[in-house]
DNA sequence: TGCCAGGCCCTCTTTAGGGCCTT
C-alpha cells in the first residue's frame, strides 16, 4: 500500500492553471514538479501547456504566464502522459493539495492516464505544526522556516520546489522534536487530519511506540 | 466591473456562516 512508503521519497507538484475550477472549464498551463528521494531533490520537471484558449489578464499578471509563451506549447494531453511517467506510483504532496489534486485529476482524465499515488497536503500539515505562523500561505511559511527560494513566486517549479523545502522541514521538526525516525507518508496524513491541539499528544504517542522496550531484570 | 469553486476549519456552531488557501 502507498500509504506505508517512506515519507522520505515523494513527489511534490504545483499547478499553474486558468482559474480556479476545472468544473469550470479552467485547465493547466503549467506543471511544476520535483522527486524527493531519500530527503534529496534527485530530478525536476517543468513544462507548459497551451490550454486552447486565451488566458485572461489576472492570470497573466498572476503567473508571469502569457499567451505568448503557451501559443507554441504543448497540449496539456501531451504534458500529462509525460507528467505521468515522472510520478510513477509515487505518493504525492502539495500545498493546499486539494485544488491541485483536482486540477492533476481533470487533467488525467482528459490524457486518459492513471496514477495510484495519493496525496498530502503541507497546508493542512503546517496548520497544525506551525500554529504560530502569521499565516499558512506558502509564501509566509517559506519565510517562517527560512526556507531557501530564489524569490520566484506563482511559476509551477519554483512553487513546487519551496513546497518541497517546507515538506523536508516538517519532517526534520518532527524527527527533532518527538525523535521519530521513519516517518511515513501515512503517518503525516494521519497529522494533517488532526485537532491541531491533538497533534503533539499523537506523536508523543507515536514516539513511546517506536521506542524499543527495556529488558526486565526480573 | 465584478464575480466564478471547493475542502477545511473555527465559532458568535452543528437545522450556519464565513475566512483561509489555491489560480
Amino acid at each position: 500500500m502507498l500509504n506505508n512508503k517512506n515519507a522520505n521519497t515523494v513527489v511534490v507538484l504545483d499547478f499553474e492553471t486558468t482559474g480556479l475550477s476545472p468544473n469550470m472549464g479552467d485547465r493547466g498551463i503549467e506543471i511544476g514538479a520535483v522527486l524527493i528521494e531519500n530527503g534529496k531533490i534527485t530530478d525536476r520537471f517543468q513544462k507548459l501547456m497551451n490550454p486552447n484558449f486565451r488566458i485572461n489578464s489576472f492570470i497573466e499578471d498572476y503567473t508571469g504566464i502569457t499567451n505568448a509563451m503557451v501559443k507554441n506549447a504543448d497540449s496539456c494531453s501531451k504534458v500529462m502522459k509525460e507528467f505521468a511517467q515522472f510520478i510513477e506510483n509515487h505518493n504525492l504532496v502539495a500545498h493546499n493539495a486539494s485544488f491541485d489534486k483536482k486540477f492533476l485529476d481533470s487533467e488525467f482524465k482528459c490524457a486518459r492516464v492513471k496514477y495510484a499515488g495519493t496525496f498530502a497536503c503541507t497546508m493542512l500539515l503546517a496548520r497544525r505544526l506551525y500554529p504560530l505562523s502569521y499565516n499558512h500561505k506558502l509564501g509566509t511559511l517559506v519565510e517562517y522556516k527560512n526556507l531557501p527560494t530564489e524569490g520566484v513566486f506563482h511559476r509551477a517549479l519554483a512553487d513546487a520546489e519551496m513546497t518541497a523545502h517546507l515538506w523536508l522541514a516538517m519532517l526534520e521538526d518532527i524527527r527533532n522534536d518527538f525523535e521519530i525516525d521513519n516517518i511515513s507518508f501515512s503517518l503525516m496524513k494521519t497529522i494533517s487530519r488532526k485537532k491541531a491541539s491533538d497533534v503533539s499528544a499523537y506523536l508523543e504517542k507515536q514516539k513511546a511506540k517506536r521506542q524499543p522496550r527495556k529488558q526486565s531484570n526480573i
